[in-house]
DNA sequence: TATTGTTATACTCTATAACTATA
DNA sequence: TATAGTTATAGAGTATAACAATA
């Protein structure tokens, strides 16, 4: 549904406007990460995988935020699209050893890109590059409940 | 589930940050509505019950954003409490009357500044107002995908 | 006994389709 | 016929509980 004649004291709110800010995203990343059929979902967990290297299912889903239930679905698709392997791992076999496949690292790399190029969209016409950056730290400030570091020249 | 060692690259996507800033604000709106209790979509739904005055549900559900069947079970709720009153509209009985009784004024003006402090406190302690207030102002340009007026002494 | 992956189940939120009463 | 509210149903997304294999 669109957003025309929304109630303004409604529209000023953060909860209404930290939604919104979603679901605008994902009308510039879903049609990117098409494609290569990928979710932004699907990309959460392989941007995961790709930073834990050969991890187990259980690791994936920690480091993603789901429960190890909820893994077991989002892996089952990347599997069948041949982007991620299960193998039980040698040393304990209770565990699968979960990672991109070669093609994989391809589709993610190149999804990762379209992305990043999807969120520059997102916000290029909105602000430039110095306020996005700031906006970006404010944002994650916000998320940690950390002081933000403005104006830091030393990054 | 807590925040703990998420992987890096994740939590600086622009999807994650959106989605846990909403998950930080309701850790503080949560608890400071439960006290009238009411969840943050039922003060969303009492604000534009204010903004428009009495209005049919089809009206009420248009100005929240959804459709009218999601409506009703919101507006159930409310009802069963005392903030709202539904009543047949005399000049076409199809429609419903829905309004704000007395005290579901009062509930909604108290529970509406709480929300309102819970707000500040959230974002208080990350960045000063001036920061708050361009920040605020940049997430609205974004969900508007217009051109941010940061700085503007004429607001 | 405890843990990993899996399955079954349930819960939340939302929408579409069908029903009712009115128009 | 068309519309407002309601109900039944379904889908996405997630979690908890229970199960099989393994430790």
């Amino acid at each position: 549904m669109g957003v025309m004649s929304r109630e303004p004291q409604l529209t000023s709110r953060l909860g209404y406007l930290f939604k919104h800010a979603q679901q605008v995203l994902a009308e510039f990343t879903t049609p990117a990460l098409a494609p290569f059929g990928l979710t932004g979902r699907d990309l959460a967990v392989l941007i995961v995988l790709d930073g834990l290297g050969p991890a187990s299912q259980q690791e994936a889903a920690h480091g993603l935020g789901v429960d190890r239930t909820t893994m077991v679905a989002l892996l089952d698709g990347l599997e069948a699209k041949g982007i991620v392997e299960r193998r039980p791992a040698e040393e304990d076999r209770r565990r699968n050893v979960v990672q991109l496949t070669a093609s994989g690292r391809q589709t993610f790399a190149a999804a990762l890109a379209a992305s990043d190029e999807a969120e520059r969209a997102f916000i290029g016409t909105v602000m430039d590059e110095d306020r996005a950056a700031e906006f970006k730290e404010r944002l994650r400030a916000l998320v940690t409940q950390e002081r933000a570091r403005d104006q830091d020249p030393a990054g």
